[in-house]
DNA sequence: GGATTCAGTCAGATTCTCTGACTATTATCG
DNA sequence: CGATAATAGTCAGAGAATCTGACTGAATCC
């Protein structure tokens, strides 16, 4: 059994899928028991004014129809609105709602959560560390960053 | 549009897509060109004197059914095969095949390569940091670890 | 030795995702 | 300005991945 050859990329998944898993049951648990994993992916990329739906797209690394077809879901179930952007015609933003809101709220709760355990588990100093080291990471991995 | 904000698991998240694509993307390149991102996540998770189906569903999160369908397609591309478990009649080993080999070798190459990349970006000591807390964060994140 | 648990498979449905083609709007440039 | 190209999104259809539920055969547990 593999044990400590894992490769940093497979460590990261390793953690970033609990930290998911337990985000989604929370919100789940909570009552919003009709939101799945891949729409909770796109919805959790949209900004505060609202995103548009290529930008979304991108971000979760998805095709534009694959975003719509989520959206479509999410917009359905209440968690978000489409809406005109103002600045270009050709373009809608993707708006949270006030139900997705609510979820929103739960779901930022349990980071907060997960995130407290990590620290308390690593200490102050390896918890710094390591957001430290993977924005760095970021500014080469993440080509829509910024 | 969220910047600093991002939770230290979606963080991960971004690193950690970027090399599981740059590593298929690779392997592809390669000339195996009919392996999926989905085959590639369980076959990642075969240990070298072969895996069991169930095991390999544990480690992959996802129902037996799923991995024995990924199992079936990649075994009938000749990356692994399927043997009697010695030590338990009604279970089988899913074991690398040559072909396999010789894509995991490309893979891990690849693999090497990224953290290459990251360590010449991170700089030794805050690469070696980032190993360690997300080695030290797999004791509470991972189920299955050991 | 019978009941229970465990490993894996079969069948069917649902969800997710993609490619390709299309409409409408905006940007570019001679 | 006006033609052309690029961009934002949608529609349609197909394929891939995933799940739930039910089943068989083998081990384990009193």
């Amino acid at each position: 059994m593999p044990q400590d050859d894992l490769n940093v990329g497979l460590l990261m998944f390793i953690a970033y899928r609990e930290m998911e898993r337990r985000v989604l049951d929370a919100v789940v648990a909570a009552g919003f028991d009709d939101i799945t994993l891949a729409q909770a992916r796109v919805f959790q990329r949209i900004g505060p004014d609202g995103t548009r739906l290529g930008e979304l797209a991108e971000q979760a690394q998805v095709t534009k129809q694959t975003a719509g077809f989520l959206v479509d879901q999410l917009e359905r179930a209440g968690y978000v609105e489409r809406v005109a952007d103002p600045a270009d015609a050709r373009a809608k933003l993707v708006r949270i709602a006030e139900k997705g809101r609510a979820a929103g709220s739960i779901a930022g709760r349990t980071v907060a959560e997960v995130e407290a355990e990590w620290h308390a588990h690593l200490g102050r100093q390896r918890m710094d560390q390591l957001r430290e080291a993977l924005s760095r990471l970021r500014e080469i991995t993440d080509r829509y960053a910024r």
